[in-house]
DNA sequence: GTCTT
DNA sequence: CACCATGCGC
DNA sequence: AAGACCGCGCATGGTG
């Protein structure tokens, strides 16, 4: 009864997520400015409702742009400026120098905390669009809710963060919350684009797993865990009771347990590429 | 409601 | 000030 | 034809 309801809810979520995207796409093509949207989307923090309005204000190229930034927020300027940059593969030696400059700091300032980078650059892959970071600390779990939570969290992030650019490895913070800094690093010639999150480290197996990817490989294994009677996300593996409904987070303590739980042949990070 | 099977 | 809606990226 | 699908954190601007 209660899951029904909450089936129903999601659904309506999706269904009005996929009518919108369609309505805006045929809005869109009827004004003739397809091509234009895209042009202007190319700048990380511009979407599709940002564009438009600038389009509506005449500005229809990235040549434009670079003359009115008073019309773009803090995002979209960083967007702007680092366009190109941004827009290069990573190859992953890069990512492997900016491992090990994060390392070296978060490791001098407390031995306990854990990273991990994820992506395609976990998998293997030769080169990754972004490098996304995974903190924890084990002073840091999904039992800090609330206001201590959230400060906890904050303290967390924000030292780590004052570090890394202490150090000079971020040169831009896009955006800094309790628990997800979004911004940039330079460690050669190019500016990159770096996420760092804190997650809980009772949920870091599962944060983990979900960040590597890839997408077609979470959905076959998510997939498999409900065939297995178990509801898998970036947070936690719950078994599904009989009426459907989650149960409390199983603990988990590698990547491995997950799979084994599921009954699902472990794979390498480097298999994971679907 | 759309996508997969 | 608290609270909410929207845009955006992942 | 039938069943699967199954957000959220942050910045910003508006409301009261």
């Amino acid at each position: 009864m209660h899951t029904g309801k909450q089936q129903v809810y999601y659904l309506n979520i999706l269904t009005k997520y996929n009518l919108e995207k369609k309505l805006a796409n045929l809005k869109i093509k009827e004004e003739g400015t397809f091509s234009t949207v895209n042009e202007l989307t190319r700048v990380s923090g511009i979407g599709p409702a940002k564009a438009k309005a600038l389009v509506d204000d005449g500005i229809l190229t990235i040549e434009d742009l670079k003359n009115h930034t008073d019309k773009l927020n803090h995002h979209q300027i960083i967007g702007l400026k680092y366009l190109e940059d941004f827009e290069k593969r990573i190859p992953r030696e890069e990512i492997e120098k900016i491992e090990n400059a994060i390392n070296k700091t978060i490791s001098d300032l407390d031995s306990e905390y854990l990273t991990t980078i994820c992506g395609s650059y976990r998998r293997g892959l030769p080169d990754s669009g972004d490098v996304d970071v995974l903190l924890t600390h084990p002073s840091y779990t999904s039992n800090d809710t609330g206001k201590n939570g959230k400060k906890k969290a904050s303290t967390i992030l924000n030292t780590v963060i004052k570090l890394l650019q202490d150090t000079h490895l971020i040169t831009e913070t896009i955006s800094l919350g309790d628990v997800k800094f979004m911004g940039a690093c330079k460690i050669e010639e190019v500016t990159r684009r770096l996420d760092i999150r804190l997650v809980p480290f009772d949920q870091y197996y599962c944060a983990i797993l979900y960040f590597t990817g890839s997408d077609i490989f979470n959905k076959e294994m998510r997939a498999h865990a409900l065939q297995q009677g178990f509801t898998l996300n970036e947070y936690a593996i719950r078994p599904l009771g009989s009426t459907g409904m989650p149960g409390e987070e199983l603990p988990v303590t590698s990547e491995r347990d997950i799979f084994e739980i599921i009954d699902y042949p472990y794979k390498k990070p480097t298999e994971r590429s679907l």
